[in-house]
DNA sequence: TAAAAATACTCCATAGGTATTTTAT
DNA sequence: ATAAAATACCTATGGAGTATTTTTA
């Protein structure tokens, strides 16, 4: 599992675009399209339909929430953690 | 944020002992050292207070649970990315 | 044929291991 | 003095970038 990994997932399915996709996320086509097929490596299935247009595969689209609630709870620590950094500066 | 990171973390707030986390890891003690400096690093503040008995700041005890939800929200993950790699088998 | 994703390659950062040193009881 | 963590150093893996090729609508 990996975090990167699973924040570029979320972000294709949104843009459905590798092209804006990678732009937002401050990386290359060529590097978002390589974490997206080694998340799809690991899975051993593919998650988005590569064509004109892309789109989520079934799998991709059930996957989708369990992605977004890891990077909450991810989200949630480093809040966490950023308001403990302001407790001790304090 | 780093998965690997938090799980290093949990773990050794589960043994409070580098070299038997690092064991229970299967990586080595420095490893384990690293990534925990590594994290706390990022954070700018300690986690555990290293002395012949490790035991965890009042930061570490505070974000150990935000952490361990982390983790669980990436087993959920795994979970339904395995459920549906066999759905896709059958 | 043109837009968009994949591939090839090179480079750098990070993780891990072994050996060793430092620290604290 | 000894158990335990930190540090030094080396190697290997992985992620990112540029340039280019392949694909499909």
């Amino acid at each position: 599992m990996n975090l990167w990994r699973l924040e570029c997932f979320v972000a294709l399915a949104e843009e459905l675009h590798f092209g804006r996709t990678a732009t937002r996320l401050f990386i290359t086509q060529p590097a978002l399209s390589l974490q997206i097929k080694q998340l799809e490596l690991s899975l051993g299935y593919e998650l988005v339909c590569r064509a004109r247009q892309v789109t989520l595969t079934e799998a991709g689209r059930r996957l989708l929430p369990y992605a977004r609630h890891v990077l909450a709870a991810a989200e949630s620590f480093s809040t966490a953690a950023a308001v403990r950094g302001r407790l001790q500066a304090a």
